[in-house]
DNA sequence: TAAAAAAGAATGAACGTTCATTTTCTATAT
DNA sequence: ATATAGAAAATGAACGTTCATTCTTTTTTA
C-alpha cells in the first residue's frame, strides 16, 4: 500500500465525527474529546491532522461545502440552454440536501451562525461560480429577471434549505410532487415574464 | 412608582446583551459573565430572573419572536382582499427584518441551530396563524397555489431571511427598488397562475 | 533501529452556578 | 415626617466541573 504518513481514514472518521456532533449539539457544545471518541482516536491525535478546533472546524466546512457543489454541478454542462441548465442544478442540489441531510444540515448550521472564519466562508462560495455564470447568460438573454445574483439565489435555491430544515424535524415530508411544486415555485419566482 | 419587584428595566437589559452577543459569538461561545457585564449586573443577579443559561435563550427567544409577529400584523385586518393582506404582512416583515436587524439575526440564528428547546420552537410558531388563515383563504378562492404551508412560507417569506442575513454581513445593499423586486418575486412563486 | 504516529494522563483556564453577605426597599410605629 | 426592622434583591467571591490543548511515553512503521 502506498505510504501516505497520516492515515486519511482516520482523518475523515474526525470530519464525519464533527458533523454528526455537530449537527446535534452545536459547535461548542461539541467537545474534542467526545469527536476523538466518535472517531475511535486520541484526543491528542486530533492535533497531529487539525491545528484546533476552530481548524478542523473550518476544514469540515470547506470539505462539505466542496463535496456539495461538486454534487450540484456533475450532470450541467455549459451547452445546455438556460432552462434546462437551471434545472438540472436545481435537481441535483434538491437531490444534495434530501439525501445528504447531515451534511446539508452542517452547512445550513455554517451559514447561519458566527461559527465559520470569514475567509472560510469566502472560500465556500467561490464554489458556486458555474450557477451565476448560468445565470449571467439567461439575464443576457432576457430568459431570467434582471435581478441581482443574491437575489436570484434567495428566491430559487435557498428556499430549500428551509424545506430540508423542516423535513429533518419531521414536520413535513417532500416526496416526487412536493418537489415538482417546488421546483415550479422556483423557477417562476425568477424567470422572467413574457 | 408602583412596585414591581423585581426591575423590568433589569430583564429587558439581560435580555438585550443576550440578543447581542449571541449575534456576534454564538450561543455558546457566550458566558454568563459577559452578559451580565453588558447588562450592569452581577452574574448571580440573572439566576434571580432565569432559572438558567438554557431558560434566558428559551425566554428571549420567545420574546423576540413574539415582538417580531406583533410588528408583522399591526397593520393587517381580515377584511383585506387576499392579495392586498399578503402585500401588507409580507412588508411589515420585510421592515422587520432589515430595521430591527439585530433582533431578526437572533431569530434566524435560533432557527437554524440546536440552540433553543423544541418547546420554545413550537411556542414560536404559534405565533404565525394570521399568516396561515390567509393562506388558506387565498387557497379556497384560487388565489394562492395549492401548496402546504411549509412550502408558501419558503418561497415567499424565507428568502427574506436570507437576504437580511446577507445584507448584515455587507454582502448586499437592499433598497426600495430591490425590496419591489423582491416582493414581485415572492408573490410570483406562490400566486396561482391564471 | 530510528523516526513518525498515536496514546493517555496532565494542565491551566474558563465556565455555569451557588453561597454567604451586603444593600435596598417598604411597611409600620412613633 | 422619621426611624427602624424585616424582607427582598443584588452582589462578589468561590466551587466544582469541563474543556482545549500539551507533555511524556509507548507503539507502529519503514
Amino acid at each position: 500500500m502506498a505510504a501516505l504518513q497520516k492515515s486519511i481514514d482516520k482523518r475523515n472518521a474526525l470530519i464525519n465525527a464533527t458533523i454528526d456532533l455537530v449537527n446535534n449539539d452545536g459547535f461548542h457544545a461539541t467537545p474534542m474529546s467526545k469527536i476523538a471518541k466518535m472517531a475511535c482516536v486520541s484526543p491528542a491525535t486530533i492535533y497531529l491532522y487539525f491545528e484546533n478546533k476552530q481548524d478542523l472546524v473550518n476544514k469540515t466546512y470547506i470539505e462539505v461545502k466542496s463535496n456539495y457543489t461538486a454534487y450540484a454541478f456533475a450532470t450541467y454542462d455549459e451547452s445546455m440552454s438556460v432552462e434546462k441548465g437551471f434545472e438540472v442544478i436545481w435537481k441535483r442540489i434538491a437531490e444534495f440536501k434530501l439525501k445528504e441531510s447531515a451534511h446539508a444540515m452542517f452547512l445550513a448550521q455554517c451559514d447561519n451562525t458566527p461559527m465559520i472564519d470569514e475567509e472560510s466562508r469566502q472560500e465556500g462560495i467561490k464554489h458556486l461560480q458555474p450557477l451565476l455564470d448560468l445565470w449571467s447568460r439567461g439575464k443576457k438573454e432576457g430568459i431570467i429577471k434582471p435581478l441581482s445574483d443574491y437575489m436570484l439565489y434567495a428566491y430559487s435555491i435557498n428556499p430549500l434549505s428551509f424545506l430540508m430544515i423542516t423535513q429533518n424535524r419531521g414536520s413535513v415530508k417532500l416526496d416526487a410532487k412536493e418537489l415538482d411544486q417546488a421546483y415550479d415555485a422556483a423557477w417562476s419566482s425568477i424567470k422572467a415574464c413574457i
